[in-house]
DNA sequence: CAGCATCCTAGCAGATACTG
DNA sequence: CAGTATCTGCTAGGATGCTG
């Protein structure tokens, strides 16, 4: 009998926050971002990403993976060819990250209006 | 004379980056969907967001808050009452960080399902 | 080309103590 | 109550070198 699990990310420990995490952290925003544009080489995307280290593309890449969220096809030659793209589930977890992206163009006045403000502030006083 | 700035988070040194991963923080994201619920005071956004200390959560007010996403609101009383609240701005991002959560909620099967899959796998090879 | 293994460090983040 | 200040550890993350 399996208990029924409350996926609550407030709660500390449950298993939704790190995938949560994972969605949201500065490089997998940009990953799906990207590959909501199409399928990406691993170095084509290193490029695309700007600042990425090989290091961290890939950690990023296979917390994606796992989750279900990236698909990761080797084609089996040489030199080695890997194509990532997104699953259905991934189109829809990086459109709703498109959202923020989106919000972050249009208004984007605003946001740099706010901060100048509150650093105008802080020097005031 | 300013030069148009054309924001994009893909170049390393876009100053809508900060911006984007204070959006998305690990405490960021969980303050913005508890604020869209309501107004909230210091102490009961630290019992909403399991897991977050005081500082963090300072921390990341105070950021929002620059963003121009959180108003915050200083109600000039002895004991100290603070309100925290989101701004028409910070609605916006929140309800775009709201889609993101409420698609962990509504394919979590997914997600644990795609994990376990991942896990098999691995433990095969 | 697409990584993995190793090493190393800046700064993120928690715990604790203190203040207006 | 709503924070700051300080200390410290941990780990995210970069640099480098190597491999199938």
């Amino acid at each position: 009998m399996e208990s029924v699990h409350v996926v609550s990310p407030f709660d500390v420990n449950c298993p939704s926050r790190p995938v949560m995490e994972h969605l949201s952290s500065r490089w997998g925003v940009l990953v799906q971002i990207v590959l909501l544009r199409g399928t990406h080489r691993f170095n084509e995307l290193r490029r695309e990403v700007g600042g990425v280290s090989e290091k961290m593309l890939a950690q990023t890449l296979q917390a994606l993976e796992r989750d279900g969220v990236v698909h990761r096809l080797v084609h089996p030659v040489i030199p080695p060819h890997v194509d990532y793209s997104l699953t259905e589930l991934g189109v829809r977890t990086a459109t709703a990250v498109r959202g923020l992206f989106d919000l972050l163009f249009e208004r984007w006045e605003d946001f740099a209006t706010a901060q100048e403000a509150y650093d105008e502030r802080k020097a005031r006083a």
